[in-house]
DNA sequence: ATGAAAGCGCTAACAG
DNA sequence: CTGTTAGCGCTTTCAT
């Protein structure tokens, strides 16, 4: 069943069909009428292929995470698809899992499929592989990439502001020695982390001395307040890089029998879905995962809608914000700590009453 | 740059380029290797359009979940973007967010992109969606779907077994007054663990009475052990229909201060990744998404691979089983529950130790 | 406003 | 073994 079947049984030429299908105003409506009947009857669905093939648009956008198992990824994805099916779009989904061999394919993969433009939201990417999409003239849209790079468009995160929301926050509960767990330095997303630690903690005339290196996974979390617990002189508070981290910093505190927030407040970062499932819910700094899914698509759409005109780079923004949950408290004093399960952040105070 | 540009370049036809591409053994090796060289010098990749075009195949299996924020579906799909990539094949990823349009737009968009294949893993499908897959022939593959339906392939859950384990274990532990919070009962899955739940009691004489309604979400779990709370004769654990479910539940009982496992036993079903990182770390009921995903991949590429062969329903199979976690232990004596912190199943008991 | 026909980039007969 | 050529299903001039 294709276009000619359809001319055939409405009794016009295949060119009024597609001129019907696709909304050409120009098409007698009573001819457009008559068209739609027999495609409705014989449940006629144009070949996106045969149109991409002449059109020169596939209406597919790449997407290029690192892996759909990491939790920072669902919500984009999500959106994304969301975004795109608003859009008649489909998205052409990859994963990099950290291979050079997969970055590549990848690559590959949204060459060959003709995409229209990618959005690469890997943290860390070679750069060579791109000359290949960029060679093309591929709309392009990445997150924090480094300094300017022609022709591509760019979403720059806001780190510092959110961190310093935290730092503050952990300092006004009177935290002083407050630690930071860093992710693979590696990445520049992790570095820029550390970078907003620093001087926020600077800022305030702290000095950001309590820095362990972690892997942005539970186990690295749970290995830095091992390192941490280690300490003559203790952190009462820790901000790790991104919220698994935390998660693990958690992890280990319960067997260790430290109480969150109680002997120790703990602040994340990215605020993943899961983060307010914990136990307890980990403040964190939001890092919307929707909104960068959004900037992002809307960054692809408009390198593909805007043919000649800004030759320029295109710059978007990404705020952070701190979201308070409760996983933070006042220092402990240093006596009564476990007792004093002053929380804050926590505008619902739950209170224990019953016990199954 | 296209195929003509290559032979151009190579002084061959265009057909020889095609066979050398696509590896076609009779092609002279010189010849092959000149291709090959003006191929990789250009950076000239096939257009899989105008290939799908011709020979009828997209290469292309459609995967429609309900929605990617469901932390059971990362797994899923990333393990399906594995087999794809290995297989050379695409994916088209949809997610039908439980809204009826959305199921409608995810089939049309498979139909219009010309997949060879879909697997649906949404948990409740409108089935009349599918007449237009069927009629058109579009290998299928199911989960969990109701009896026979002729010419598709379909993946059924072994629930009971786990879901025996699962009760065995806290009846070992001498829990005899088990609950069991269901999932949505509309959802086929839901109402086959439930059965699952029944059947296990009964089997070692136990009632099933104690049984609440969740929504496999934190909300529904939380609620359910309000509810249970309130009951006059209170279980000491509690089986759960999925693991979101048992989160919930044990987010409520840190709001109860109830403890967990000490005051009360807790098993989840699914074991999703997050299973791994509650605190304490579930035990649940693992329905492999690894797994899940290799056979759902491996049906469609069987009906697609053969052609002629078997007409019959395929059926494939996928058991559950118990993985031991911290959140179940010995049910409380009613005197020293809280400081007889028996853990089962716990091969790694971490000590409490250091504070920071 | 409608139709005839060219051609998007590729594969698969069919010749040679 | 290699080349020529006819489409795959659609959009889009270009005439009418």
């Amino acid at each position: 069943m294709d276009i000619r079947e359809i001319a055939r049984r409405a009794k016009v030429s295949t060119a009024t069909v597609s001129r019907a299908i696709n909304h050409v105003p120009t098409v007698d409506p009573q001819l457009a009428k008559r068209v739609w009947r027999v495609v409705d009857e014989l449940g006629y669905f144009p070949n996106t292929q045969a149109r991409a093939l002449v059109s020169g648009r596939s209406r597919i956008f790449g997407l290029i995470v690192s892996e759909f198992t990491n939790p920072f990824f669902p919500e984009i994805v999500q959106t994304f698809e969301n975004l795109a099916v608003e859009n008649n779009y489909e998205i052409l989904l990859t994963s990099t899992v950290h291979d050079p061999k997969r970055m590549e394919s990848s690559v590959r993969r949204m060459i060959e499929r003709r995409v229209d433009g990618v959005a690469i939201l890997t943290f860390g990417m070679e750069e060579t592989l791109l000359e290949h999409l960029r060679f093309r003239s591929v709309p392009l849209v990445f997150v924090d990439v480094g300094p300017d790079v022609k022709g591509i468009a760019n979403i720059k995160i806001n780190y510092q502001n959110g961190i310093r929301q935290a730092v503050q926050h952990l300092a006004a509960l009177r935290h002083t020695r407050i630690a930071f767990v860093a992710g693979p330095l590696h990445l520049k997303s992790a570095l820029a982390r550390r970078e907003a630690f620093k001087a926020s903690m600077i800022e305030i005339g702290l000095a950001p001395d309590l820095i362990v290196v972690g892997d942005h996974r539970l186990e690295g979390g749970m290995r830095a307040l091992i390192d941490l617990s280690l300490l003559s002189t203790r952190p009462t508070a820790v901000l790790c890089s991104n919220d698994m981290t935390a998660i693990g910093v958690m992890r280990q505190a319960y067997d260790q029998n430290i109480k969150i927030p109680d002997d120790l407040s703990v602040v994340g970062f990215d605020d993943i879905r899961m983060s307010d499932f914990t136990i307890p819910p980990l403040t964190t700094v939001q890092m919307s995962q929707k909104e960068l899914a959004k900037i992002a698509f809307q960054a692809l759409l408009n390198e593909v809608e805007d043919r000649p005109p800004s030759h320029e780079r295109h710059e978007y923004e990404l705020n952070t914000n701190l979201v308070l949950r409760r996983s933070t408290a006042l220092a402990p004093t240093g006596k009564s700590s476990s007792k004093s399960p002053k929380r804050a952040g926590a505008s619902r105070t739950r209170q224990a009453t019953t016990t199954v």
